[in-house]
DNA sequence: ACACAAATGTGAGCACTGCTCTTGTTTTCC
DNA sequence: GGAAAACAAGAGCAGTGCTCACATTTGTGT
């Protein structure tokens, strides 16, 4: 299991500089990441990091990773400590990802803000962790709509999009029909609107002085979009 | 009306900076927008630049303002163009706000984005052009409510949100109550939500095949929040 | 056990950035 | 015309990402 000193040194230095840069986002924004500056941190010559890390995007890759993953572990433990019914389920994970937000502002902006010009995330290392949260939502619905906990009038859709939904819904088996599918996008996109007004600060400094609370009633109105009881 | 060739001059190269600035985030990004590169272009050494601009964060100011505003007048010609309907209407103020923004991400990361890490947007100076769309979205909202266009059912609201929303309507002699207020705050960050996913990619590439299409179906979800008919 | 190869760290260097400061030039105003 | 203000130039500082030649350490096959 173990592997030679050099392996383990080699895991432990990754780890380190994941850790490191995860630090330097707190205080200084995605877009002045600077690899020179985790060398320093790292007591190391700022060349030698170019052995562990291709480039500056190959680090904002790992911490992108690094980022969802714990924002979805959030979700998952909260999705487990919260009552089963399926408002109060869509209620645990909107304020598990706003909480994860405000607390880690530049790590949120990594995942929904700006993409960072010039660089694209490489889809087959993002995507699965980039897709969790959007997950458990559809689970939340899903669940909630075998159990007849849903009330939705049926909606036409266009054709094209009917299509693209359907494709989903195949994908992952779901049971769900299309125009419901499509409410769940919008209370998905309607959630991290929410968090992104709330987190970039597009209310104004002052506007409400409960930001939490405001944030609640925001949930409340996209529950009521899916007909969740 | 005309001031001396100078100040003719010194105009003339505002407009000029403002200009080349918004060529160059159109192909590069807030982050990596160059004061250097400005010069280059505008035939004059970098520093002669700082003679018309503080720094680089004024030079963002500015093409802030001037996104802000060329975003919402093309709201304003889309609404004066579109059926006095209020579902209409929003369908209006929302297709035009996308369509400027697929025009133009960059300038739209600028707004809506995360923001450039280090600067705080003067709010004196940004303020009032950066509030226009949502006073447009409201005042179709306040329109909407007077003629009684609006299907809503009263709901409780936390206190401090319920004492925040009183203190807009008043600020803005609103008729409307506080709860329906809540919800076109709802639309609003769910408009600006959709807009960004669309924008930044976060659905992923060729989930939709038709964006615009579908896009109008979260819209339609967002009319329904606040009843519109 | 030893040699060879792979992995790792160093320091110099390139081209770029925002920004400041001194120097010289041009335009405006009295 | 001459003083004052505005403007442009160029050098320079500290920082960035990244590359490369070189030295050192570590792992492995014979």
């Amino acid at each position: 299991m173990t592997g030679t000193p050099r392996q383990l040194a080699r895991e432990q230095t990754m780890r380190d500089i994941v850790r490191i840069g995860r630090e330097q986002l707190a205080s200084v924004g995605p877009a002045d990441l600077s690899l020179r500056a985790v060398a320093r941190e790292l007591g190391v010559v700022s060349s030698a990091v170019y052995r562990y890390v291709r480039s500056r995007d190959e680090l904002l890759t790992l911490l992108i990773i690094d980022a969802y993953d714990e924002m979805a572990d959030e979700v998952d433990a909260a999705l487990a400590d919260a009552p089963t019914a399926p408002r109060a389920q869509l209620h645990a994970l909107a304020s598990a990802v706003r909480d994860w937000a405000v607390r880690e502002p530049s790590r949120y902006a990594l995942l929904y803000g700006t993409p960072v010009p010039g660089y694209d995330a490489p889809a087959e290392r993002t995507t699965e962790p980039g897709t969790r949260v959007v997950m458990s939502l559809i689970a939340i619905l899903e669940i909630a709509f075998a159990e007849g906990h849903v009330e939705h009038e049926p909606r036409r859709l266009a054709r094209s999009v009917r299509r693209d939904l359907d494709a989903i819904r195949r994908e992952y088996a779901l049971t769900m029909p299309a125009d419901l599918l499509s409410r769940g996008f919008a209370v998905w996109s309607g959630l991290f609107g929410a968090v992104s007004f709330d987190v970039f600060g597009q209310y104004g400094p002052g506007t409400f002085s409960d930001p939490a609370a405001f944030f609640e009633h925001q949930v409340d109105a996209l529950a009521d979009l899916v007909g969740l009881s």
